[in-house]
DNA sequence: ATTCATAATTATGAATTCAAAATTGAATAT
DNA sequence: ATATTCAATTTTGAATTCATAATTATGAAT
């Protein structure tokens, strides 16, 4: 067989990130490979390899002769990423309130739009898919493709904790708020207020998702 | 035999890491697996977990069927990653102004007493290599490891390109000025003019690196 | 019953083997 | 001479096998 057009070990590293994601296995956890070979029927060959990338990405954590468990971030890990995807993020922003097209401009707003009927309808899981789509066009826009995969690789570490600031009531609200300056900042071309704005919008996230015990 | 105390593919990983730094693995150039399992004496299995590992890093690219290649990056590339590493390195500047200890900030002067003996004496190999611990130290002290990663790999693929800019002339002398400056902000706690100080040091860097044709 | 030592089992690390795709090269036709 | 087809070779992708460290289970001694 084999006609596949990527190779398998990052077909089993999509299976496991999103095992882990479902907190199918959760942080602490040891992945045991015989036991992953058998349910997704392959070789450990592959399986090992995929563990290799997700060491990389850091969602998993590797121990001599132990083998690979899903890293456990705390509190300490869940500020130091924030500051981290803030600066970034913020510095996008900036970026495409400087350079953006205004057809980039009038497509992050549709996303926007769609943002706001998602919040109306109360529709959290949507506003939460949305919410990743208009931040993750904002870092396409903003054209720096490695600036964008340290943003990605940081978010996937956060998705391993499950505080999603968006459960908590009002956040939503308020995050459509933000949200509607970031978007006036843009197309305003205020980059230094867009880049303000997201900034304190992601701290602003973090503060709601940190506090209480989730 | 194996009593090693880390796993064999983490040691292959940094000999081609090597390889690659050293220009004996050129951007560009294919990895041949079987002839570094003949010279490394190895077997494939972790060379190729080795690979991966490298790939995530950014410093190897993999194609289907084709295997890895080390990574091309041009110009645009090299902006890219700069702005990522100026942000990041500037905000790290900010957080030692702000919360280092006296006795950090110490060891942080030691560091650049000795760069400022080696460029005295016009060592410019010592120079560099002082430079680095100057700026990882900064990384440290500033306390949050997710960001020294991110920098550390950004600052790996930089080196693919040998665009060091200590090597054009008045360049070491403009870069002690700068860091002369960085250090006084640092120790006079001044966080915001650390943090400027550090981020247009960076780009004078590039600025200097990209010049030309190298 | 608990602890310690040791044997059995299990899981990981690495080498080897097998399968299939890609490249190379030779033979043929134009 | 150049282009094209097809076999031979090389190289990658993946499964299997082997070696050894770590864990678990067993049993004796206290």
């Amino acid at each position: 067989m084999s006609l596949a057009s990527r190779p398998l070990y990052l077909d089993i590293a999509d299976v496991i990130r999103e095992k882990i994601f479902q907190h199918q296995l959760k942080p602490g956890a040891w992945i045991n490979e015989k036991e992953i070979t058998q349910e997704l029927e392959i070789s450990r060959t592959p399986l090992r390899e995929a563990i290799k990338v997700l060491a990389a990405e850091g969602l998993v954590t590797m121990k001599i002769r132990r083998g690979a468990y899903v890293t456990e971030v705390d509190n300490q890990d869940l500020g130091n990423i924030f500051e981290v995807i803030s600066i970034l993020e913020a510095q996008a922003a900036f970026d495409v309130a400087t350079n953006a097209t205004e057809n980039e401009l009038e497509q992050l707003d549709k996303v926007h739009t769609r943002l706001e009927k998602a919040a109306a309808d109360r529709d959290i899981d949507g506003f939460f898919e949305l919410n990743q789509e208009f931040h993750d066009l904002i870092q396409q826009i903003s054209g720096n493709p490695w600036m964008r995969k340290v943003i990605q690789d940081l978010r996937q570490v956060l998705k391993l904790q499950r505080k999603n600031s968006l459960r908590k009531i009002g956040r939503v609200e308020q995050s459509l708020l933000e949200h509607r300056k970031i978007m006036s900042a843009l197309i305003d071309r205020k980059p230094e207020q867009a880049k303000l704005l997201m900034n304190s919008h992601l701290l602003q996230g973090q503060r709601a998702a940190t506090k209480g015990k989730d």
